[in-house]
DNA sequence: CCGCATCCTAGGCGATACTG
DNA sequence: CAGTATCGCCTAGGATGCGG
């Protein structure tokens, strides 16, 4: 895992693994599931759902509570539940009635992944305040 | 951190301090680091600079060949390097000159984040044939 | 060699209205 | 209550050309 640089040729040749996890998008989900992480909403679901389990308009109206500065749409929400849920991260358990009850919940493999998630949030705040700095720094260099 | 599975009113107390970190956008970079990883550039990024300093051509190609699907173009690589640099977590060294001489790399911080990455993508590869099989039986269900 | 300006497209997401 | 369909906006990101 230690690294010299010096020439190009061995940084590829160092790399070589890392193409291997990258380079194949189409099998890997990597890319697939960091997005996830990444978007507007879903490690916020993940991290509602980590509470227990919980009914869609429920959980909507959660989710409005905490990024408060706008509620997700209904089609997003089902959307990425469904998107979740693909994955099996989410487990979700429905009645065909009217009206219906249909209830989510993570299963084991979202409750990891939750975790991770977690401590990257966690990673993130503990260096919010460097981070800010070094914004502000660049910010006032580039007027 | 043990969370009791009851009524609503108690998970919206347990998830106060989540609402905390979460809910105030504008301050918090939790969002937006977050859609850095998440992005389809920035961890690549941080992985090839994990190996020393580069050069913004060499940094393209070496990119092109990594991802092989499509390299990134000049201009969002550009983009995206500036964006790491605004947060801290690349160092830009210009000389002024032309041609110009431009390199980058990372700095402890970004350093500190590359490995946070890292981590996440192993425990995605390490889960991926997992996520493979719940994708499979969802999809075959779906049809 | 590097960055910027311009143009263009695909996809994420919100709003609304409608069904079982 | 949950899901679907349609619409329209807005941003990420690719392609190209110029200028220092």
């Amino acid at each position: 895992m230690k690294i010299e640089n010096s020439q190009p040729g061995n940084k590829i040749a160092v790399l070589a693994d890392d193409m291997e996890r990258h380079g194949k998008e189409r099998d890997a989900p990597v890319r697939e599931v960091m997005g996830l992480l990444g978007d507007r909403w879903s490690t916020l679901i993940l991290l509602v759902l980590a509470t227990g389990t919980w009914r869609h308009a429920e959980l909507r109206r959660m989710l409005g509570q905490l990024s408060a500065e706008q509620a997700i749409s209904q089609r997003v929400l089902t959307l990425k539940l469904r998107t979740l849920e693909r994955d099996g991260f989410v487990a979700r358990t429905a009645s065909a009635e009217v009206p219906p009850k249909v209830s989510y919940e993570l299963t084991p493999l979202g409750s990891e992944l939750q975790g991770e998630a977690r401590r990257l949030i966690d990673w993130i705040n503990a260096r919010a305040s460097a981070i800010h700095h070094a914004r502000e720094g660049f910010d006032r260099s580039e007027d």
